[in-house]
DNA sequence: TTGTACGCGTTATCAT
DNA sequence: ATGATAACGCGTACAA
């Protein structure tokens, strides 16, 4: 209201002392440690700050203190709704601590990777959170990030990113989703089952080949893989192609939803009924499965635990403790494109519109 | 690779100063003007920056030049489609510019929207686009941004917003493309075309309302607009109502793609059939409309052409030129669920596997 | 409880 | 073409 603005630019502490008739300190006091001032000169002081509109200065700080106050929050791409739901949640998390996210999208460009990491150390950063299902393994990507980590900036890598030198890695439970999807078609009767990654050279690809096996192992089925390079269509041709050499395919584990989708569309295209001819299970839990038809079913770690789960590791890294995590394990929703269990069948009853968990 | 840091801390200017043999001031000018520079010393600084592992420190410059290369962008709910897409295309935009973008997600939460204006001050930000589709001219969020703009960071507004005192805005030609949506279905002989908004008070309503209403009187139709809250399930409810209570409806204009989901649902619960007794068109357009059955025909600007005009504005307010702006016309993509003007019916042969755009 | 004085790393001004 | 110096706004010993 009576914004009344010095003569030129923001108002700064000084203006707010001088208005308040204490010195900077005391403003300065007032901001930090509100405890250590009396009431009287804590209102007189707020007050003046009000009636200047003052807003401290992020740089000043930044500069006094050393620390930002932002993290990084690097994704593979934005635009899948995985990745939308995952900063959603961080950005709450963030803004709950006080802090701001920069928002980095690679576009599923490694090179991107690289050039936003190299830039990273002079934007001013506390820490960093990788969250790409893409290799970020690269000569150039582990040094970029060596980089960082000798600075003193953390990084933290998810997403079953793993095995890059000095970098803190949250957990987010695809081996143990793969194995347990594996194992709950296989013991539903699927005969053959097959997994479909989205980088076959990605980090992401490599848990879900690692707990997809582990599940087979025990029955001694033989692994069938292919790649569907984390698009719809990509998925479909890829899908279309492996339902045509090898019928015998009766199941899929699929990494995310708009590879199911292609995964589906393939089935639909060639007159195969699922979930009885095929049943499909996704490792990506989001609404979006429940609004498409069929409703896809899903196992996986939710999304919030994911999050909270990355925080509590970037937490831990900021602060130099050790990580309190416990990682969470995956939840089961059955909804059209899996049954169940081969239990007896239930008609679908619970809180959601189509499919109910366990 | 020589990563020799000093003693403590990262390096400064003073640092390479020092290594390279010459004042700070060069080293300065080496950065930002090189041609003011003999190619000897600048090489000799490169050299040193390199050695040293020199990154510049944002806070000192932001400090010093008064600019920060941060914008901000304050989305309604990054983990819907859309507003991912939007994103993913201004961070592109943004790091072509050399700034980065800090992301506040709003989570539909008014509250919150005013929060996160009122801290944006203090957080040192070059510019603020406002990207959601709910409501934003409370009175409390009105001064808050009239107080940014009043601090010279100026504020963009999109997805229709208008009418907030002071703020830029980006027109995503919503009004437009659900005049065309409407006509193009009332052209196919619809006798009955309903409008499901978002938030009846939210100005993103306000703009598909405008365009609705606009092509319905060309006919003399009347108008009927019901609320699906930006969400599928409630969509789903509120389709389910309108449809048994006026059957008489054969056609839907829908502002979102989730939103759209939850009205296919409602229909084919009710057994209703797609596009034959109830043609629909969703404004907004993004590749899952593409990958879910029925596949979701769509009248609506592109993402990218709604994001360079963003930008164009943006770089207009930043600059204080005028907005070079011209807002494209929106683009009909058929695919399922209403198949075209009633030409002759062409089956589907385009470059996306299901829809041909016009 | 409050004030003084210094430095954080950078760029702009002025001189050389 | 290069260098010395001041200033940006803030936090924090230290002194009062």
């Amino acid at each position: 209201m009576t914004g009344r603005d010095a003569t030129a630019g923001a108002a700064t502490i000084l203006d707010v002392a001088r208005l308040a008739g204490v010195s900077r300190t005391t403003v300065s006091r007032v901001l930090n440690e509100p405890e250590r001032v009396t009431a009287a000169t804590l209102d007189r002081v707020n007050d003046a700050a009000a009636r200047l509109n003052y807003h401290p200065s992020a740089a000043a700080r930044t500069l006094r203190i050393g620390r930002t106050g932002t993290i990084a929050l690097i994704v593979g791409d934005i635009a899948q709704p995985f990745h939308g739901a995952l900063a959603q949640v961080i950005a709450a998390a963030a803004e709950a601590r006080g802090m701001t996210v920069a928002l980095h999208d690679l576009a599923h460009s490694q090179g991107r990777l690289v050039r936003v990491l190299e830039k990273l150390p002079s934007q001013g950063i506390d820490a960093a959170i990788i969250a790409t299902a893409d290799p970020i393994d690269s000569p150039e990507a582990q040094s970029a990030i060596a980089a960082l980590v000798r600075q003193g900036i953390p990084v933290l890598t998810t997403m079953g990113t793993s095995g890059v030198e000095g970098a803190h890695v949250a957990d987010s439970g695809h081996l143990d989703s793969a194995a347990r999807a594996t194992a709950e078609l296989i013991d539903s009767g699927a005969r053959s089952v097959a997994l479909l990654v989205g980088r076959a050279d990605g980090t992401h690809a490599d848990k879900l080949r690692l707990g997809y096996e582990r599940a087979l192992r025990r029955v001694g089925a033989p692994a069938i893989e292919i790649d569907g390079g984390y698009d719809f269509e990509l998925s479909r041709q890829a899908v279309t192609a492996l339902l045509r050499e090898r019928p015998a395919v009766d199941a899929l584990v699929v990494g995310t939803l708009p590879m199911a989708l292609g995964a589906l569309r393939a089935a639909e295209d060639l007159g195969i009924p699922v979930p009885r001819a095929l049943a499909l299970i996704a490792c990506e839990e989001v609404p979006l499965a429940a609004q498409v038809r069929p409703a896809v079913s899903t196992v996986c770690i939710d999304v919030g635990a994911n999050g909270a789960q990355i925080m509590r590791v970037l937490d831990a890294a900021l602060t130099g403790d050790a990580p309190t995590g416990d990682p969470a394990t995956p939840v089961a929703v059955y909804r059209e494109t899996f049954v169940g269990p081969a239990h007896p069948k239930h008609s679908a009853a619970a809180s959601e519109s189509t499919g109910r968990s366990v």
